[in-house]
DNA sequence: GAGTTTCCTTGACTTATGTTAAGAAAAAAC
DNA sequence: GTTTTTTCTTAACATAAGTCAAGGAAACTC
């Protein structure tokens, strides 16, 4: 499930994937205001709905599930925080470089990453479109990088990649 | 107050300017991670310190103060969602429109618009530097969308501001 | 109020990314 | 397994924004 904005001219930003287990649309219950952004299942899922008074009356009672919450909200604000920082600081192929190390971190640090979204979703996650994510992606290649297995990413090289990562600038 | 991430390129972006009253921090308290960010003091300012451990009590003896803080947290997280969509989907021009109809709306809906930080502080808040930021005012004023008058801004044409921050793309 | 520093603006040029279009590869349908 | 549709890649070109450099304006210092 991805939660994503568009631009009046029908671009894409993702904002967020949302995976098995995790919770969305806290923010509305908090604010009182509507939901930022749209929602689309991706792929066959199951929603729980939970009743926002409900809710409230059950955090309220039950303290021990705050910090939960709490730790939830937190962790998201920190997310964003990274994607302002991908999208401010970094050129694309940094971008690239910070998701495939992040998702590579996610699967318990191999070195063969399994792309989890489409490559036109992963664009629009990095805040780009597809071709210049093909390109991005065939410059790594050409510069032994990575290798495309299938589905899947090879990292070779992870130091130049976290280097990649961390400047932002590429040096093509 | 600013809060700011840097690259190590030394650009600055900054993701939320704090004013008096605001509080910052509450991500390291309840995510247990490090703040993600720096802060810098940009005026003469006194801060409040408030000890994690006596804060954590005091919110869990107090359960009507959880909602305040779920507020807080809350309405971040629709700022960093406000920020990414101007980064990702909005242009330079853009960006500036709906900062400057931000403002307006803080100030009470003024036309006559204060700028409350610097125009560098303001370029780093909206993902650019000095030089373009100039440029993108330099261009709203010959389309007199706006008028700049001491150190504040005249809006003098609201529906096409508004328009130009929907849009994101510039008709220059 | 002359000098110094900081901040802002403007111009010329470079570069990353967007855009449009076409084709290739992969996946789905039949 | 051939057709059809979707997804991805590549190329050529357009454009917004970055960069570097210089000068001007404003603010601060003495």
């Amino acid at each position: 499930m991805n939660v994503y904005k568009l631009s009046a001219e029908g671009k894409e930003q993702i904002l967020h994937i949302v995976k098995e287990g995790d919770t969305i649309g806290a923010v509305p219950v908090f604010s009182g205001k509507s939901f930022p952004a749209n929602a689309r299942a991706v792929s066959k899922s199951r929603l729980l709905f939970f009743d926002k008074r409900k809710f409230i009356r059950l955090i309220t009672d039950k303290p021990n599930l705050i910090m939960n919450i709490l730790a939830l909200l937190s962790a998201r604000l920190r997310e964003f925080t990274l994607q302002v920082e991908n999208l401010s600081l970094k050129k694309i192929p940094g971008r690239l470089a910070s998701y495939l190390l992040y998702l590579s971190q996610e699967q318990g640090n191999t070195d063969l990453v399994k792309l989890n979204i489409s490559k036109v979703q992963l664009a629009n996650l990095l805040g780009t479109g597809p071709e210049t994510l093909s390109r991005a992606l065939g410059n790594m290649k050409t510069k032994k990088f990575i290798e495309e297995e299938d589905s899947k990413i090879r990292l070779i090289n992870r130091p130049l990649l976290a280097e990649l990562a961390e400047r932002g600038k590429s040096s093509r």
